[in-house]
RNA sequence: GGGGGUGUAGCUCAGUUGGUUAGAGCGCCGGCCUGUCACGCCGGAGGCCGCGGGUUCGAGUCCCGUCACUCCCGCCA
């Protein structure tokens, strides 16, 4: 009976030494005697070489083979002369011996490299990308990444959670992203919208009963790209849960997320779990974002007193007209020459800072621009908040209170870079909890949800009829690794009146709450229990694994960051038949020229 | 929508102050080579220097415009 293969190309081993085997791949590298002939076979599973001598009437048939042809070849197995083993290939021990061969599909020269570790152009890339997913980097990046969701899948149903599908035909979100519309051929003029998320999908799982659901949920998005982010389509494990609080939402999915990052680690290093619990405030002090990268050791401090009424002008006025002052520390840095300052200078106004004002500790004093205008209380005041000492430098961030934090933020990451701080080999995992509900648009000067508007505000209803809204904190929690956002969560509101309430601190009416999440709020109405969750980035986990910086590395069949589809022409224009079928008349901007 | 970077051989890139025939590595084609594993050696083909305009005796190089790709900002419940 005719096979394809006895083995794979990953599979011989000494023992199989003496063995008739029949392999089939792709010819991934050739190397040329002239009287003797190695072809390394490379499937899914491995590489294997194999050896052909001129003695072989096939000899100069198989010298005359491409690279990337898919070939099938039969022979002895046998054992390598100790000297040429080669113990960087798991089939090293052995070769094969061709004896017979037969091309099944041969490669016309190549548009990129297959068997270099070189990258080719994104365009080249994605319009050969069946040839780009052939390689050793990429090919186990997309193996990794069914992986790791198939450990996801695994993990949530062994902790109770059942899968769910829902829909993809469904109606615009009432806000957030631009949504993705499908015209519907049945109702002229109307229209279907891809899910931004199944965030109201899953809600209604809850509020019918499922208790704990979960997907691996393709979410649609019609935003633009970023290396990050993909344009479009991305993917969540998305998840919520009855009769839960906070902690109880914390408990679940922690040891799905630990379990999943160490069992695909390797040699890298997990923080404990627990992970800790950040509050917004204090991570927007301490760390300047509410995505801290834990594992830069750097804190930023409030040094706004020490300089209020204080020599230095610039920042004196600054603090009396309101603003704070941040302060960065900068371990082992006063002995840096003059350059290190000055580079850091000219990138801070790179960033739109006026500049990156600094002090010096050394030799039991304080150097710098600014240090001259502080009397010694003032410095040692500093140095105490920074936590700095002699040998050490700080960095300042004075502005108002928003932009300090977020400057602070930028330079802490920069500094921790700079200075070699961060330990690249480790996973640090957090909680940023206690986001606020409400916030006053810089703009309009309106108070609007800072985030989900369907989140539990913490105190319920009393919090929104006795506080001022800008104090109120939400039930609302992200996962943070490594300075990546990794998910964003909620308690939901699962209580009609209190979502009256905060829909009219935002500004919206009753009869407007009804018209825009009508749905939602009838659903509510008929016993809803206490739910929350939350949606991992599938994708973010799967970057941090691979440790691939771009989206691209790691989806199988990824757009351009204008949003196309270079090897399938997506999008592209239809017949003007079936735009008729869907009562749709193009308006199009005239031809550029 | 805005800002930055890049665009030279099939691929990855170099190309000096504007100067004579635009180079390298890989790939491809041909020759030599029986233990390589990024095999080695010799030779060859292959270029609208993204496109259009300008400055100049002369432009890959300078200027203007434009297009493509990419990174960032805006945007992202």
């Amino acid at each position: 009976m005719h096979r394809y293969r006895t083995h794979t190309c990953g599979a011989l081993r000494a023992g199989d030494a003496g063995a008739e085997a029949r392999l089939s791949g792709w010819v991934h590298r050739k190397r040329d005697h002239g009287n003797l002939l190695f072809i390394d076979l490379r499937d899914h599973y491995g590489l294997t070489q194999c050896v052909i001598d001129v003695s072989s009437p096939l000899f100069a048939e198989l010298e005359a083979v491409r690279s990337e042809s898919v070939v099938s070849v039969t022979g002895k197995v046998v054992r390598r002369p100790p000297e040429t083993v080669n113990p960087r290939l798991a089939t090293g021990e052995v070769e094969l011996q061709v004896g017979a061969f037969e091309l099944l599909s041969a490669a016309d020269p190549l548009p990129l490299q297959v068997n270099g570790e070189e990258d080719a152009g994104e365009d080249i890339r994605l319009r050969y990308r069946f040839l780009d997913l052939r390689r050793d980097r990429i090919h186990r990046n997309i193996t990794l990444r069914a992986s790791v969701v198939a450990s996801i899948r695994r993990r949530m149903t062994d902790a109770g959670f059942t899968e769910f599908q829902t829909p993809i035909l469904t109606s615009s979100s009432p806000e957030g992203a631009r949504d993705f519309l499908v015209p519907s051929r049945l109702h002229p003029g109307k229209f279907y919208a891809l899910p931004q998320a199944p965030q109201q999908f899953k809600q209604l799982l809850m509020i019918a009963g499922f208790d704990r659901y979960f997907q691996i949920a393709p979410c649609f998005r019609d935003e633009d790209s970023r290396a990050d982010r993909s344009p479009g389509e991305f993917y969540q494990l998305d998840f919520e849960m009855s009769f839960v609080t906070q902690e109880d939402v914390f408990a679940a999915i922690e040891p799905v997320l630990h379990g999943v990052f160490a069992e695909f680690a390797g040699d890298r290093v997990l923080g404990a779990l627990p992970f800790p619990r950040i509050p917004f405030d204090q991570a927007m002090l301490v760390y300047g974002t509410d995505k801290p990268d834990l594992r830069n050791p750097l804190r930023i401090a409030d040094v706004t007193e020490a300089f209020r009424g204080s020599g230095f002008g610039i920042f004196a006025r600054q603090v009396e007209a309101g603003g704070v002052v941040r302060a960065i520390p900068a371990p082992g840095a006063a002995s840096r020459p003059r350059s290190f300052f000055d580079k850091l200078n000219d990138w801070a106004r790179g960033q739109g800072a006026p500049g990156l004002g600094y002090i010096a500790f050394a030799d039991g004093g304080a150097k710098g621009p600014i240090a001259k205008n502080l009397d010694p209380d003032r410095l040692a005041a500093i140095a105490r908040a920074a936590g700095v000492g002699d040998g050490d430098a700080v960095f300042f961030a004075c502005d108002k209170k928003a932009a300090a934090e977020k400057f602070a933020g930028v330079v802490r990451a920069r500094l921790g870079d700079e200075l070699g701080l961060i330990d690249r080999r480790r996973f640090e995992f957090c909680w940023v909890v206690d986001f606020p509900m409400f916030e006053r648009d810089a703009d309009s000067g309106r108070i609007e949800f800072s985030h989900n508007p369907f989140s539990m505000p913490q105190g319920g209803l009393k919090a929104l009829e006795t506080q001022d809204p800008l104090s109120i904190k939400a039930f609302q929690y992200d996962i943070v690794c490594n300075g990546v956002e990794l998910s964003s969560g909620a308690i939901r509101n699962h209580l009609p009146e209190i979502m009256y309430k905060a829909f009219a601190i935002a500004g919206y009416g009753a009869a407007e709450v009804e018209a825009r999440f009508g749905g939602m709020l009838s659903a509510l109405k008929f016993g809803a229990p206490p739910h929350g969750g939350s949606a991992p980035g599938i994708d973010r986990i799967v970057m941090l694994l691979a440790d691939e910086p771009n989206i691209r590395e790691i989806v199988a069949f990824p757009m351009n960051q204008q949003a196309m589809d270079l090897m399938m022409q997506a999008p592209a224009e239809v017949p003007p038949a079936r735009l008729k079928e869907l009562h749709i008349r193009l308006d199009l901007p005239p031809a550029k020229k």
